[in-house]
Formats: C-alpha cells, structure tokens, sequence
DNA sequence: AGTGTCGAGGACAACGTTGTCGTTCGTGGC
DNA sequence: GCCACGAACGACAACGTTGTCCTCGACACT
C-alpha cells in the first residue's frame, strides 16, 4: 500500500480510503489511485487489517472426523454455504478421531484468530477449549456433545433413531437382531447401541452378546462378527448397522455370503436405493445439522442467545426392502 | 501477550521469548511465565506474528467445484494429508462452477496471504491471479488446466480413459454406444467426449448426434436423454458416462426402465461393485491427484522446479459386470 | 580495585493497516 | 478584503508480535 501511495503520488490514508470506499476523495484521484493498484497488482492484507481493527476475521473454522466420509463431506458442504452468506472463509480439518490432532488443528485455527470452531469432538475433555470461548470464539459442536464444555449443541436424534430401526425389524417378526456399531467411546455409537437395546428390551427380546460388534469399521472384524453372528447357535435374522461405513462394509461382507438376513442401516447413502436389495435406513439430515449449526455459530457471534442451545435433529426410517425381509 | 508480561511482572520480550522456546530465560522467569500465560489462556496471535515477520501464514487454500461430490472430497482429504504434513492449515471453498464465486474465494484467500492455492478451475479466464503469483502465491491446478494462466497442473488421463470405456464397450460387440457427460466447457467433460468420439471413430462406428448428451446432470436431462437414445430408430445398446453424478443418475433412471444397455462409468464411486449389475469403471485416483497437487504446491514453495509441471494421472479400467453385457 | 565477559532481560522499531485529528485550499457570504 | 466553512488529503499512533540492540549485574581474572 505504502508503494501504491508513493507510486500515485499521494498519502497513505488515501489509498487506503479507496481501497474502502469512504468518501472524501476527489474522483480523479481515486481513479489515478485504482488504476496504480490494477497496475502493481495491489490487494490489501487482511491480516494487518484484522490486526488494526481487532475485529472479527471473517473466517470460521470446521473440525471434523473425515472430509470424504459422505455424512461429514455433506454436513460440511452445508456449513460452507451459511459460512458463504455471511462472507466468511472457512479452515476445515479432519481430526481422523484422534483427539490429539483435533486439539492442534483448534488450536491452530484459534491462533489465526478464527470468529468461530464448529466441532465434531473426539471424546476426549475439551477444556482446552475453555480461554477461547472466554475470549470470544463462538463455538459450536455438532454430531456429538462436547465432553467437558457446555457450548452449543447440534444432535441427530440418535437413540430414538435406533429405536424406530430396531423396532422397524422387530415388527418384521425378528426377535433375533444383532448390531454392529462404531467404537463404543464415540457418542453416537454408544447412544445407538442404547436405542437398539431399549427397542430390543421393549419387546422382550433378550439380547445375546454375540449379537453386538463395536469397533472402527475394518473388514476382517466385520467379517468375524458377522461369522459370529450369523453362524452360532442362536444365529441372528436381522441385523442393524450403527453407521454408514459400517453398513457398507457388512453389505460388502454379505455379498460373499449365503445368508441374506434383514437390514437397517443408521445414515442414508448414496445408491441404497439401487441395491440388488434396496436398503432400509434410519436417515439423519446432514445439510440440516450443518446447516443449523453454523447458524447457531453466527447467531452466537452477534450475541444472541445467552444460555448454550440444545437442538436435536430427528432422524426419519425409509424403508426400502432390506428392512422388510421376514426372518 | 502485553498483559502476561505486565501479570508476570516481565518485559514484552521476555514472553515472547518463553513463548517461542528461545534461549536467555531463566528456568525460574520461564516458568513463571507459562504459569501466568495458562492462567491467563494466552494463545499468541497468530496474525500479528505474521505480519511481523513477513514469512509464511502457514495457510494453503483449496479451491474445488463442490466439497460434497466424492470425488472432490476423497481429493480434498488427500490435500488435507499432506498440508497437515507440513505443519500448514486448509481453507476450502466450493466454487459451485460459477467463476465469479470462485474468483471471490481466491481472492479472499488471497487477502488471507495463503502461502499457496490448489484450484479445480472453472472455464473462465484466470487471468486474474497473475498478480498473486507474481507476489509468490504458490498455485497449482489439479483436475482441469487453468485457462489463462502457465501454472503446475495435475491432470487424470481424460481422453485415454474414455477411450479405454469406449474402446471395451465396442470389444463387447456393441457399435452402437451412446455418452452423456457434463457441460462441454468443462475441460474434462470435452476431453472426455473427444475420447469417445476417437474410439468410436478408431472402430468405424459412425456417432449419431442424438446418442450424445451433455450438460449438467440433472434428472430430467438424464431421462430425456435417455428416452432419446434408448428408443430412437437406430437405439444405443451401451452408455458411456462421464462423471460420477451422471452415471448415478444414469443408473438411477434406468432402474425405471425396461432397458438394460451395457454401461462404462468414468469415476469410480462407493458401491459400485454392489449393484444388482455391478458397474465397470474408468477409475481415477482422486486420492493420488489429490496428494501430487499438494506435494507439487509445497515444492513450489520450496521454490523447486523453475518451469510449470504438468502431471498427467493414468486411469484404470475396472470391468465389474456392466460394462461387460452383450448387445 | 579495575576491567573484561557473559547471561538475563528490557526498550524500541517495524510489519501493513486504519481511526483520529490536523492541515491546506477553494468557495461563498458579508 | 476577510472570515467561515467544507472538501480533500496527509501525519501519526496503534493493533500484537518479533528482531536488534542496549543495559544491568554477577563473576573471574589481572
């Protein structure tokens, strides 16, 4: 700026009124000014304007388990476009479920100064997290609660999720329903893993721990469960899959196997509606919980609510025909 | 950082030098630093330190047509990998095709002083970045070249791999294919349907305008497409696809249908191998572009290779069944 | 005791902007 | 001719850091 001044023969305060647009330069040197900055290729650096007007950096950054898991890559596209409108930037990064690497990437968003954090939070305590919304970030978590932080909250509905599957299963004439989930320390797999047990209970059936899998979806520990499951003496009819990653991996598993036992899935997917057997799922609403919780971020940047917002997504069943199957 | 000095009753300098881990502290002064800065929840700012030292922001932007498409996002996390590795942040924007969104993110990253830009660009002229390049912005265009500009690009092997899909769906017998692709000024949407056509011109098999469809994939288009080469006087017996959202479109409406033309996609795409056909594939490797855009950014910046390189990515056919069916 | 040396720590400027306040100059009214 | 006034513009400080250079005291050596 300093060069485009001495470049347009003019002081430095009236670049940079034209760069903003105040008032209080004559046409003619606001235009011999412009066409200096075209000229030396001019653009101002926000970061020392930032660091001036100690205000908001326009800028918001997104932490989730893994931008190309579909759900995520949805939610986050939904974030993207409320973030878009009110003309900020946004700093995405994958925590890979490693609450190490989340802890450097927020901390590493906050030194730059970002308005807001929207978190998907490993489970691991976040009071780390605690001078920063002190010093005013906003901060919102969404898909799990914050452990250790009482912020904004965006839930799916997740138990009752569970429940409506499950129960959808038991109705078919199940009794024997197994549930592969996520790994158990991560809130959502834990509440599913309650909701499928309250429907299963709800209806008498006992449950046999052979039926339950948890763990980060690999194919090998699908495949033992799914022996297990399938294969021991009280073989399950129907089966309920925590997540979308899991749900496909066990309808990889099943195509090399014999038995085709009923199926719900807890996430939609792309093409489950075009599978040799159409895929019964309990649906979140990604681009909603996006969408809600970037609003609620930028509702709590211009002050608004004063205490931290609970909002819980209901989930929503489509039966496709894997969920329908009889025992 | 004013404050901690004035609490730990220590000069400026002094924080600064415990907060950077430089020597000339004393262990007893450090310590009662870093209590104070816990205590206070002291994060340095990031921006100010920056525009001090008039290095590196540690920021790389990621420009992409749209974060939620799988291939976009597998590429993106791909970029994310690599840039963590480097101890830098990610800002991603969706340009949604539409230039003038996209000229306004670069630009906004830009003002940010990102060290480097990756841009999946649009058809428009990118002209306007010449400025920020010239200022030692590091850019690198993965998936399409950039028009207007001599910049690092890493490009699949577009019209090699349709070829390759035309090319298997013609050993199967069929002479008469049909394609539907994106829009035509998209630079792979074209090379894509040039590969076609010099397949299809390599086996003599005369293309009939109404067997080619190309525009964005939406589901009316699809079907009137469709309609149009499936039941004409001289129909398709085969579809090559040119992207992933027009293929599972495609498959989409041909569900509907009576018709079951052997088809060839260009991308892979999640389930692809669990349809009740399962469907053969022209695979790129989004995770490798992904990953060679990034390293080719950070070379850059390394200020290694002096002249623009340009990377193509072979692609791989993978037959599955549907594109293996008879006329 | 005087001198040199070294470690600890502070004062100050500068990075690129912008808010505040002042200066200059032309115009219009008396 | 004088003054008031407003428009156009510039000088300067400040934002939070860090690099450079300085001071101060302790200690060892002559």
């Amino acid at each position: 700026m300093k060069d485009v001044a001495a470049a347009a023969g003019v002081g430095l305060k009236t670049v940079s009124r034209v760069v903003n647009g105040e008032a209080g330069v004559s046409e003619a040197t606001a235009g011999r000014v412009r066409a200096v900055i075209e000229q030396l290729g001019f653009r101002r650096n926000d970061g020392a304007r930032l660091l001036r007007q100690g205000a908001r950096t326009g800028s918001v950054g997104l932490l989730l388990e893994d931008v190309a898991d579909p759900f995520y890559s949805q939610l986050s596209r939904a974030v993207e476009e409320v973030v878009r409108a009110h003309g900020s930037l946004l700093l995405t990064g994958s925590s890979a479920e490693d609450s190490a690497r989340e802890r450097e990437l927020a901390l590493g968003f906050c030194a730059r100064r970002v308005d807001g954090l929207i978190v998907v939070p490993t489970s691991a305590d976040h009071g780390y997290l605690a001078p920063e919304t002190a010093a005013g970030t906003a901060l919102v978590s969404v898909d799990r609660p914050m452990p250790g932080l009482e912020v904004d909250t965006v839930l799916a509905d997740n138990r009752a999720g569970a429940v409506a599957g499950t129960a959808h299963l038991l109705r078919q004439g199940h009794r024997r329903v197994g549930y592969l989930g996520d790994a158990p320390d991560i809130f959502t797999a834990a509440e599913r893993l309650a909701g499928y047990r309250q429907a299963m209970a709800d209806s008498d059936c006992p449950v046999e721990e052979p039926w339950i899998a948890m763990g980060r979806p690999d194919p090998l520990g699908i495949r033992f469960a799914l022996a297990r499951m399938l294969t021991g003496p009280t073989p399950v009819t129907a089966l309920m899959c925590g997540n979308n990653r899991t749900t496909v991996a066990v309808l990889r598993e099943l195509a090399g196997r014999q038995e085709h036992p009923a199926l719900v899935g807890f996430d939609d997917f792309e093409l489950a509606d075009l599978l040799a057997v159409p895929v019964t799922v309990v649906a979140q609403d990604p681009t909603l919980m996006g969408r809600t919780a970037a609003e609620l971020l930028f509702r709590r940047l211009r002050g608004e609510p004063a205490a931290p917002q609970h909002i819980v997504v209901p989930t929503r069943l489509i039966p496709r025909g894997s969920g329908e199957l009889p025992p």
